[in-house]
DNA sequence: ATGTTGATCTTGACGCCGTCAACATGGAGC
DNA sequence: GCTCCATGTTGACGGCGTCAAGATCAACAT
């Protein structure tokens, strides 16, 4: 219980924060346990007395990213502030999806730590628990004020997480290039929220 | 020129089609030079011959599953038989779209190679090449056919993309399960259609 | 005050990896 | 028949994750 100390004390939090910070600095694949461990100060090996495998340290820092992605659209969403239900409830829902893409962009390795292979499943829990929801909540609001239909909320997280998750996947692997994100953004959230709108006409279009 | 012996012949391609196989059936990340040496029967170090780095090997998987995504689209391309212009066009976005993501799906340790950190530039010359021009040509083609505005024209590449690779990004991590996968593709793809076609009316979303 | 205990950290080893340097080999061209 | 150069081999280095054994030291019971 010795204060802020680790040589006795909180060896498992020093190792986390640093490896938060390496992940900031280098990106997502320079997390090595025993990089980790010079970085701290101890020796290669004492970070096996709190992390059974090196996956369980990358899980841990995924988790506290979908935390903190959750953080990011819940402080977007309190942004918004709009009087009309209706383009309320549509900005509230483009938010969330710039806070999803700004996150991704801004916090690169971070992000792809968080969606990697190895982020476990408490990672994806956590992922469920808030940034998921609040994608939930404002699609429900959006039917809630009627400018989405109840047929076409089906399935609409899909929609919605499948785009801005693949904007930023493809932005940071360099396949597009933006010049201004917001431009991109509005273009991109625009469409979504075209396609959602339009939810009565068509019904034409057949499978192959 | 030893014909198909490489002991004395082509090491690099039986190299390569070793990596090829190897990352169809143990993943992405069973990629190593030493284990592809062991299944050819040669020396670690060989391949050192023909590929400078690691990288350049796993470049050279990226850059053939890149082509061999493009013959899948084409493939999915050819085999819409529609006379009617406009459905005919939307049909075939929707075929690269499909062909798109059931190829992510059906090569998922060759799709996430080609679309790692390690992929290279030949890799995303042969995207842009042919996978990316395929889209675009697509996408000419609704504008040509009246479904699809010039306005709307702009930055339409970005939203298909974004969604057909987001959609299988998240498919592929585990975060979306898909039981019919018809089912979803015909989802998604329906709303893009719907995004590209509701072109003229709204525009009153504004920026946070 | 002393002795024990159990959590925590250290030392050392193993086998994997990518990569470098030096050496072997054998077919193509003179 | 000889030389040369591309191709393949041997051996070493450092870095990695991980396992097994030993050291250390605060906390507690006696």
């Amino acid at each position: 219980m010795s204060r802020t100390a680790y040589h006795h004390g909180n060896l498992r939090e020093a190792l986390v924060a640093e490896a938060v910070s390496a992940v900031r600095a280098d990106g997502a694949e320079a997390l090595s346990l025993r990089e980790l461990a010079r970085r701290v100060g101890v020796s290669h090996n004492a970070a096996y007395r709190h992390f059974a495998h090196r996956d369980d340290l990358v899980a841990v820092v995924a988790e506290r990213t979908m935390t903190a992605l959750g953080e990011a659209m819940e402080r977007e969403l309190g942004g918004v502030d709009e009087a009309d239900p209706v383009l309320r409830a549509r900005l509230r829902l483009a938010g969330v999806g710039r806070a999803y893409v700004e996150y991704a962009l801004a916090e690169r390795g971070l992000f792809q730590v968080a969606f990697g292979s190895r982020a476990g499943e408490n990672a994806d829990q956590v992922l469920k628990e808030t940034p998921y929801v609040l994608l939930g909540q404002a699609l429900d609001d959006l039917v809630a004020v009627g400018f989405l239909s109840t047929e076409a909320r089906v399935g609409a997280e899909e929609l919605c997480w499948s785009t801005v998750h693949g904007f930023a996947s493809l932005v940071l692997a360099g396949h597009v290039q933006v010049a201004d994100l917001a431009d991109h953004l509005d273009r991109l959230l625009g469409a979504v929220d075209r396609s959602l709108g339009a939810s009565t006409d068509r019904a034409d279009q057949a499978a192959t």
